[in-house]
DNA sequence: TATTTGAGTTAAATAGTGTTAAGCCCGGAT
DNA sequence: ATCCGGGCTTAACACTATTTAACTCAAATA
């Protein structure tokens, strides 16, 4: 059995289109609630739980705009797109003020549709990730990089943020070159002359820092980059 | 003197759209640095700091698929928006697919650029502002915004307006690095040395609120923030 | 081999932070 | 109107992190 992709709740007043995206959607393994006015989508999105929301502007009883500002209210979060008839400046205004997360104007494909949604969840989904704790075993060290720390059996030692970000490189790449420009670039912000120098003398402090262990090396590639090395022995 | 709302790098062949959509720009108080073609783009991307990226697809020498590549690589979460000409589905795919924030495909409106502009930067920070959240968990504290209350066990303590905001602010984000800047223009308004200090004085406020748990700590990262880390144990 | 470019290391200089206390502003009490 | 106190800012001083400089050695280039 396949996963389900998203949950999303459809609101769209012209049952044509309506059903197609929802058939085409549910092609998809996504999960779909379909309702042709803002009230009954709004009664239904407090009863279950969803990933994404598209909401047709116009529409009856309560309009998209409206519904999106009740739902951003109980769920600022929640992911919208709006579908807009074309044309419509002001619409579009008026969405991007609320926070909408895309909008796509009428006639769209079906496959614009798709991707904006794809791109939609890949944001709201990377933003939960980027600092999920993670520690590196490097030789009989330790580095929990939560709190930056190098540990060493009872010795433990606060890394500074430069010292800990070019660690964390180094180890996540044991064994394979870290380049240059890649390091300096994603490190201090920008590659020249001064940054690199930098970045050598915070290699200096990390040999410094590595040493009671003699399987672990870095190692620089002339002109390349440098490489954490771990034997084991 | 007005604040720079966002440094972006323009990439775009055209020298008519590009020099009309950097004037634009910086009327409305960006900072902009515009390239002719995707080499010379790179080349700048390493040595300034950008908050967005605005690519023409088809340019010299690098297009700007490779270029957001590369530019990805180094700087994961760098926003891109994709200048496409009309009617080029794979482009968009193959766009959204890099990670693309969004595209806009030619012939537009400067207002619908300026929109997504907005919109693009607004998701990148909006995750970062506290909601209408009513408490926090911090260790073996709480924190109850309604009544700006610090509370561990029987002790409970008021917090004056600066410290409950900032407190919010970290919380909201746990173990996530907060921004000097972002910290200081959403509860200063403003982004000075003074301030600045000011907000040095809460951070120390809040840590002696804090100390009675020694698995929470607000750490500093050098030049760019703090942290609220909790450790659970 | 001579010359240039890249890297290793140490130390000095600069820029950013921690902390305490004094100063200032404002609303409520006298 | 004046005083008072809380809350925020500014000042001051100690200290830490990062950058820049300087000198040395190693590797590549020709």
């Amino acid at each position: 059995m396949k996963d389900i992709n998203n949950r999303i709740l459809l609101a769209e007043d012209d049952p044509n289109l309506g059903t197609v995206l929802k058939d085409s959607l549910e092609l998809e393994d996504n999960y779909v609630e379909l309702f042709a006015d803002g009230e009954q989508a709004w009664k239904s999105f407090n009863k279950d739980d969803f990933d994404i929301c598209i909401l047709d502007v116009m529409m009856p009883l309560k309009d998209g705009f409206t519904l999106a500002k009740e739902i951003k209210k109980v769920a600022p979060k929640m992911p919208i797109i709006f579908l807009t008839a074309k044309s419509m400046k002001e619409d579009k205004l008026e969405g991007f003020k609320l926070g909408a997360d895309d909008y796509i104007t009428k006639p769209f494909s079906f496959e614009e549709l798709q991707l904006r949604i794809e791109a939609v969840m890949r944001r709201v989904n990377s933003s939960i990730l980027p600092s999920q704790q993670a520690e590196y075993a490097i030789g009989k060290y330790i580095y929990v990089d939560n709190d930056r720390a190098l540990k060493t059996g009872e010795n433990s030692t606060k890394l500074t943020t430069k010292e800990a970000e070019l660690l964390k490189l180094l180890a996540h790449n044991v064994n394979k070159i870290v380049d240059r420009d890649i390091a300096l670039k994603s490190i201090w912000g920008n590659d020249n002359y001064f940054t690199g120098r930098s970045m050598d003398v915070y290699i200096t402090k990390l040999r410094k820092y590595l040493k009671a262990d003699d399987r672990i090396e870095i190692v620089n590639i002339h002109g390349q980059g440098f490489k954490l090395i771990v034997k084991n022995g």
